[in-house]
DNA sequence: TTGCATTCCATGCTTTCCCATGTAGTATCT
DNA sequence: AGATACTACATGGGAAAGCATGGAATGCAA
């Protein structure tokens, strides 16, 4: 097992789409490239899909190796291994930190997903995510609710046990 | 089974946010942590949450391992699975202690739980949590109702017997 | 040469590292 | 038994390194 992404927080964006990728996910993305070596800044994979999807999804290269690897055990031409591919291979972009472990974020996908000067990262296990701050919190409405309507005092943990449920 | 935590008591927390970890738990976490060898510190996952906790749980490198891993067995995008991903990916940091057998409790985390210069330590099996001392002492009371009610010269062991209750 | 992107430097702040000290508790010696 | 030496643990302080961020300078292409 490799190292997780772990923790949340707000990085500034400056009006060039500098951003600074915390220091805790740039050891992550260090162990997950396999091209790294001492000295280099490590590099990763930004996938940000088609319209519906309202926030960027950052993978280690092995993580995105894997994938492309699953993809590329699905039937040839299939619908889904197309659309997989599209998303995957098409709509995603590679990145690589500089000395001051900043990535640049490209116009287009500061736009495609609404950011101004703020970014909000969210690390998600093999992958992490970036968001608009207020998109994020938004999204993440519903899932208080299955906070809320636990017994008061109640242990999350419990949730694991749950199986299916929604 | 593995070791266990035990015990509890207070820490000093200085101006840094450093605290040493008790001598005890540091042979858990070191017995927990796969990762670890010979004349290295052992790591470990702090889950801080969000507003409704007012205490850190920690986990050794293992048990974080397994939750992971039962997380990952929920139906993908379930809410259940979302909000507990959002607990434990996001809302989480994974720490080392030092060689003087300390951590760094990020500033962010002591203001979570109100941290100023104590930290109240307590062992819960497999785990062991953080706490403002204060805060704990008031969680405390409930439980204090619960022996209360028990009959004068009631051995306590019996609450194992009980089965499901409350 | 105007607009955009890539490099290089600058800075305030946080975190890490290294070393020092006090205090128990235990072992050793006489 | 009493005194001394050791060791493990908890804690503190200062210096050095790292991090997040901003701005200027340089390269390049339409």
């Amino acid at each position: 097992m490799v190292r997780r992404f772990r923790g949340e927080g707000v990085q500034k964006v400056d009006t060039k789409g500098r951003v600074s990728i915390p220091a805790s996910y740039r050891t992550v993305l260090r162990d997950g490239d396999p091209h790294w070596s001492e000295g280099k800044m490590p590099e990763f994979v930004i996938v940000y899909g088609d319209s519906r999807r309202d926030f960027l999804e950052c993978f280690t290269v092995d993580a995105a190796n894997e994938v492309d690897e699953r993809i590329s055990r699905m039937p040839r031409g299939s619908r889904k291994r197309r659309a997989l591919e599209r998303l995957f291979n098409g709509q995603s972009l590679s990145a690589s930190v500089d000395e001051t472990g900043r990535i640049v974020l490209p116009l287009r996908q500061r736009q495609k997903i609404d950011i101004k000067d703020n970014a909000y990262f969210v690390a998600m296990g093999d992958t992490f995510q970036i968001w608009k701050p207020e998109t994020y919190l938004a999204s993440e409405a519903p899932l208080d609710e299955v906070l809320d309507t636990m017994p008061e005092g109640a242990d999350i943990w419990t949730l694991l046990d749950d199986g299916e449920g929604d």
